[in-house]
DNA sequence: CTTCAATATTTTAGGTTTGAAGTATTTCGG
DNA sequence: CCGAAATACTTCAAACCTAAAATATTGAAG
């Protein structure tokens, strides 16, 4: 072994660790921030996160939308969205619409009740982003923007981003 | 209201727009990764991703370490920590060792069966990183390092991250 | 028309996670 | 020494989440 296949693996083993302390570094930062949001949305909102994520899907889509669309923006397995939708249900945030068409399926909209409260909800929700990532500037926060769409577009596309 | 005035409601209206769409990025992002790395650790390994972050914290700490020490590592609560302490006990790949000095407390460590079999998933996880973030080049990763630096520093520091 | 694969949703079992309440131990002011 | 506050951990109930199996309906090939 050369000197300089030495040097490569060297930088090779170097650039591994630094992309752990990257990847632990970006889950560190998402994790911290989606516990601030969860923490208050239970505390001055008296909802959970996934419901409240839920709901804004919903909130784009007015004519609403089917479970696996739901699953698949989410993010989330298809069982899971049966249980959050059922309680959204029970507390007559959203409602299940039969098809015609297709009577394997079905889709949810918010209420008029729902909407209302997201309302107020996506507001402080809104305010708390920006004042979370206010330690960027605008244009740190672009360039934050565009590195994450540069890792986005090359990943395992499992499920689509909504955005 | 003057034009002026106006701009500045619009850019910061704009601004906030930019804020939340940045942030679902960096959460879709991180979801992303961290699925597909659950997803072999389970199929390669049989194990579960928390399992194997609270082993990854072990590793680091040859003499081991407090439940809550644990859990401010992992940003998870106490009660979460019992259970998978509880889990990975039942599989001989964890210990807890009394403290002479506190009965309250005691130490958690890797077994050497547990030190065995980490080793070679850690391997496979650092490989899996460093291909799901390979879409960045080196110095790409390097900004984006730095950016969630800054960040994660003003960030409301709930729980520090060991890196 | 019938059968069979595909699609849409639910159910189930096992884990993970939280927040709050509970138990045991230590520390410290008086 | 005593008792209150703090600390370390566990337990509990409720919700979330996944993967896999089950149910119901549709579509399409023969």
């Amino acid at each position: 072994m050369n000197l300089q296949a030495t040097d490569m693996e060297v930088r090779a083993h170097a650039e591994h660790h630094a992309s752990l302390r990257l990847w632990l570094r970006l889950l560190s930062c998402t994790t911290r921030i989606e516990d601030t949001i969860r923490q208050r949305l239970r505390e001055q909102f008296g909802i959970t996160l996934p419901r409240f994520d839920l709901m804004a899907q919903l909130e784009r889509e007015p004519q609403g939308l089917s479970m696996s669309e739901l699953s698949r923006r989410m993010m989330v397995t298809g069982g899971n969205v049966t249980s959050i939708v059922d309680q959204l249900e029970k507390e007559q945030l959203v409602q299940r619409q039969m098809q015609a068409s297709d009577r394997r399926s079905f889709t949810v909209s918010l209420t008029e009740a729902g909407r209302t409260a997201f309302a107020a909800m996506a507001q402080a929700h809104e305010g708390w982003v920006v004042e979370l990532l206010a330690p960027l500037a605008a244009n740190q926060q672009e360039h934050l923007q565009a590195l994450l769409g540069t890792l986005k577009s090359s990943t395992p596309t499992h499920l689509k981003e909504s955005t």
